[in-house]
DNA sequence: TCGGCAAAGATACGAGGTATCATTTACGCT
DNA sequence: AGCGTAAATGATACCTCGTATCTTTGCCGA
């Protein structure tokens, strides 16, 4: 997997250094959804903050990583599957889902042009428990 | 518009006390989104920011005021009408429309269902350019 | 009118993120 | 291989947004 985002760095003209490579192995270890600082704390605290961050706009850029919003409005960032999808995020362990070849996209279209509005983009994320969580019942709020 | 977040304000057991009352006037006269630093540059200097934050965060649990989330990433806020709905917020001019009785609530149940989640919340918001700014032509970008 | 308690303002703090800048390093070129 | 240059780094300072703390102020019910 980091490879993976090396070469995606590579084929946009970026040197591979090690401070990226640090980076990249890190994201590709993550199993949920990370924070910068989070991140961070898992790489050679000689790593520059500066770098960390510049790192991770390059890639949500690239197309690698995408943008999580959680409830609480914390941003945190995780890898991207395929284009344009949403996450559904569960609210008790975290974890979070991808939502594809969904419908939604037809309906906000429709909706959108109902009010004169030229769609070009938006922005979804859904809360609420994963199967798992569901089903291991009511003893958490 | 001023006196009518009073009211809230007061039958939710809040005091009527100089600070709220200038920004509940201020608020009144925004015509659009607005940040809470931007709001204070248009109060009296000696009104502290806490004041301002902590008044803020009252009218949105109140119900009065709601979050919007810019594409950029920047919140703002607005006089939130209706319970649950959301923005199409026009990406050229700033204005925004508000989105209620769609068909999207459902389509986002019947989708998360399918995936065994089960749904608490969502948070959308719609960007592209409303009809002022698409009738304007291509002048702009 | 007066006292308790909510609210205000000042201040300091903290997280998250960016600008600046001198130094280091990758890498294309010969 | 070695070199020159532009890119990238790390340190640092800084900025914005928001919150915690604490003393003082002032609303409002008895």
């Amino acid at each position: 997997m980091s490879e993976k985002i090396l070469d995606v760095l590579d084929e946009r003209g970026y040197r591979s250094t090690a401070p990226r490579r640090a980076l990249a192995a890190a994201i590709g270890e993550q199993e949920r959804h990370f924070t910068a600082e989070g991140l961070r704390t898992q790489l050679p605290p000689n790593l520059g903050r500066a770098t960390v961050y510049r790192t991770l706009k390059i890639l949500v850029e690239a197309g690698v990583l995408c943008r999580v919003l959680l409830e609480d409005g914390d941003l945190h960032y995780q890898l991207s599957q395929q284009g344009h999808h949403h996450h559904l995020l569960c609210v008790h362990c975290g974890s979070s889902q991808d939502l594809t070849g969904c419908d939604i996209e037809d309906v906000l279209v429709s909706t959108s042009s109902r009010h004169g509005f030229e769609l070009s983009g938006h922005w979804l994320e859904v809360y609420g428990r994963c199967r798992e969580c569901a089903k291991n019942g009511e003893a958490a709020a």
